[in-house]
DNA sequence: GAGTGGTCTAGACCACCAA
DNA sequence: TGGTGGTCTAGACCACTCA
């Protein structure tokens, strides 16, 4: 009997397409904030109908990959222009205020990296990363104390004058500077008591419960880039989600 | 000149769509579990081609409101069978095991809303409620204590024997015995202090540093129906987000 | 008015499931 | 083998933006 009954190796074209436009996103064809080829352009380059195409812009731009603008084109998802400042920064004031942003530097220094932050990273343990930390100010307050830690490799020349010339938008400049766009981030919550360095800089009592933020980001391709442990004061901030 | 360049009241067909068939499953037509109509027999029912039948199940899909099942027919989501036990739960246990699950009792009584829930529940202040406390175990290990306020109204009938026999799991019970089905939820978290009572039912010391959990979970139509506050030790588990 | 994305249709064929 | 969802096409028309 010759039933093709189960085809395991079978892939819809719009995924295909899909992972051609991620590479051409990758080799910086179009590079963030500009507008990719319409619709009906596309087509015709790969040979396919406009309804194909549409099906894998329509993937992209669910993952925030892309944006659709009606009437005007589509475009390569930015962290330069993002109407909302902060795409990955859950963390809003209880009363609903929009606070001015912030960023005071503490360190910037090359390291080595620990094997769980290898792991997490996908590099080599010790090989050398550079270790940012830094404290995120709402209205002037201390409300994060960040430790970034990022690859040495693809993120040479980040120092602490850098970050402070973007106010500490990281993925601005991470962006703009080194061509890094990040697409994806996970997170782990919990709750943790300051300890007195911890205290110190956030300016609260030791023992103070702190939300512990850890975060690894990725870019195109699920390739992670970026690790981050945020200690957040929560007495007038909280973090927001929301999930179906 | 008649330009009738831009439409206010425009509504996509399958905009329309998707209303109706959230009309059907408020009014309980298709049940959770059940399946509803094939595309073609929902596009003849509405008069509307297939194509445009499946653009709006394809959203209600996503938002996790229906469940399509290739060769078998689309469904609508459900608590009673997940494959996930628990939809809304996002507290795993930081070494990846998986956990059996225990629900303990502390308290089930009527009570009347405080200004802050009525609010969140789009109720009248006062009005009357179920009160519920309890605690989640896992591995028989207390974790988080809840604080649960529902509407007396449609969950007339919750008490402690109920939730017990089904071992805590709330919205399976709403489900099958309430015909109320969560499809949302939001949540604020935030990190606290134990205070003495807390301290005493998680069986840990007065100001242990604990991860707060405000949610409140809707029914179709985003009908706000549940609130809840919970209290959880992270260090054996953490809260795990992720997104784009 | 030209060009873009957004909607809708009609029909073909494929992959998967159950009986 | 028949029914379901999944893919793909070709073409029409609509809503929106901008020059």
């Amino acid at each position: 009997m010759n039933k093709p009954q189960v085809n395991p190796s079978f892939q819809p074209l719009y995924q295909q397409i899909k992972a051609l436009l991620t590479q051409s996103l990758i080799s910086g064809e179009w590079a963030p904030g500009a507008a990719i080829p319409s619709e009906m352009e596309l087509a015709v380059r790969y040979g396919l109908s406009q309804g194909t195409v549409r099906k894998a812009v329509d993937e992209l731009a669910a993952e925030k990959i892309l944006v659709r603008r009606q009437g005007k084109g589509t475009y390569v998802a930015t962290h330069s222009e993002d109407t909302v400042k902060l795409r990955f920064l859950r963390l809003v004031a209880k009363d609903g205020t929009v606070e001015a942003l912030d960023n005071k530097m503490i360190s910037c220094e090359k390291s080595k990296a620990c094997a769980n932050v290898a792991r997490l990273l996908n590099i080599k343990p010790g090989s050398t990363v550079i270790d940012i930390k830094r404290l995120l100010l709402f209205a002037k307050q201390p409300v994060i104390l960040d430790h970034i830690i990022v690859p040495a490799t693809p993120f040479k020349g980040v120092t602490a004058p850098l970050i402070e010339e973007y106010n500490g938008s990281m993925y601005r400049m991470y962006e703009i500077r080194l061509g890094v766009h990040m697409v994806r981030a996970d997170e782990r919550l919990g709750a943790v008591a300051a300890d007195e360095t911890v205290a110190g800089n956030l300016g609260v009592a030791v023992a103070t419960p702190l939300l512990s933020i850890e975060r690894v980001s990725y870019t195109y391709g699920d390739k992670p880039m970026e690790w981050r442990l945020g200690l957040c004061l929560t007495d007038r901030h909280h973090y927001f989600n929301q999930f179906e």
